[in-house]
DNA sequence: TCTCCGACTTCATTTAGATGAAGTGCTTCA
DNA sequence: TGAAGCACTTCATCTAAATGAAGTCGGAGA
């Protein structure tokens, strides 16, 4: 912890979707048990099947969370950015991790033990309603995604995932590359390149290699058929 | 709650996930909330969108919980049987239905607030920490099926989903037919009858028009690269 | 018992999107 | 400053699975 102030992290807790509305001395009491951790671009966090080292905390970086078949075919569940927490099922259930995690990018991160997180959902009604609320939102994610990969085409997927874009910064930004977007909407690299193009003439977005530019939100909205 | 014993409902509930471990006389207080519901095969329970009604649970029936898309293409998120329950997000986070559902079968349902559930949660450590077990559980299912569905091929899902059969009985029987097998599995009637037929000349399974059997156990799990 | 309808099967045809190959242009690191 | 390497683009080809059409089967209801 010697780096940081014990005030600085509270201030950084209070944002986590968990602890938003823990009172003070909690927020203090959790930020004095965050076990720091440090990832370089490319770096392996953690591998499926394996024990959960508990809760993860993106205080600044990019990471993805994925399954990989036998062939390397990945499967990107999350891209997660600052301020986002991943591998909560593992978390909460005591199982083994779910799926892999590796930095798309230099991070600095935290992580929560399983135990603490238990203890603390006895302790404190007020944050087990908060892992509850937590978990349905992440459900409610999933359920759309199932419904986005097998009932929508590659470029209402794609729309989709632009439109995401607005709201959730980690979608986009270093380490997002079209590689990524592929392996997020079990697509192709090269599919996405002839989807963006075709998006730019229909007048929806601007792109070039490190940019995509939302022109025209209604259009985009239209052809994701929201 | 005429038809049925305290009792009888008392039993019924100890086989249900969420309430499994809490003492007799929570569950005796949770039984005198149910809220009986019949429906008949292919009666429409829920759709998706609307307030939810809270948490449904199966006493003897099949239903399926599922997406649609404008073209009418439906999506299987979960099929479930006797001692199931469904809706769980909707129930937990206040929201609307995440999806819709329907009665396969004939099938005897219940229904419990939202309000008493969250009550429940407040008095109940035991209940919560069950809620939150059950909800990972679930985003582990989540997990698996987009895993299924975006990296394996419709043979592998097929064996997949021929062996789940084996634990859990919501997957065979009445109601399931190809057509709802198909789309669980994102596919249509017509592959899941050539992948059949073709699982069974390799000497997987053997089948007719209302049974699927398993013959050699080891094959299926080699074809379903398990 | 008969008939009708919906579920299932089979096969020929089509198609969305994957694959493979070839080339371009950043970006990083020597 | 140069070269290597990787991400990206484009296009020709291929393929898994969808679609459509036609026929079979079996159970429910008259």
């Amino acid at each position: 912890m010697s780096d940081q102030s014990v005030s600085s992290l509270c201030d950084y807790l209070c944002r986590v979707v968990y602890f938003e509305h823990l009172n003070p001395a909690t927020i203090e009491y959790i930020a004095a048990r965050l076990i720091p951790r440090r990832a370089v671009a490319g770096e392996l966090l953690f591998v499926e099947g394996e024990p959960s080292a508990g809760l993860w905390l993106i205080q600044h970086g990019r990471v993805k969370f994925y399954k990989i078949n036998p062939d390397g075919q990945e499967q990107i569940l999350r891209l997660c950015g600052d301020g986002d927490t991943f591998n909560d099922i593992g978390a909460f259930d005591r199982g083994p991790n779910p799926a892999n995690a590796t930095a798309l990018h230099d991070s600095r991160l935290f992580t929560l033990p399983t135990d603490f997180l238990c203890n603390l959902i006895q302790r404190e009604p007020a944050f087990a309603q908060r892992v509850i609320e937590v978990l349905s939102s992440r459900l409610r994610l999933f359920t759309h995604q199932i419904e986005n990969l097998t009932l929508y085409s590659v470029v209402v997927r794609v729309a989709r995932f632009l439109l995401q874009q607005i709201e959730n910064p980690s979608l986009s930004g270093p380490g997002v590359t079209r590689m990524a977007m592929a392996a997020h909407l079990s697509t192709t690299p090269q599919t996405i390149s002839t989807v963006l193009r075709e998006l730019e003439s229909m007048g929806a977005i601007e792109f070039d290699r490190h940019h995509i530019r939302i022109v025209r939100d209604d259009l985009l909205r239209t052809i994701a058929l929201l």
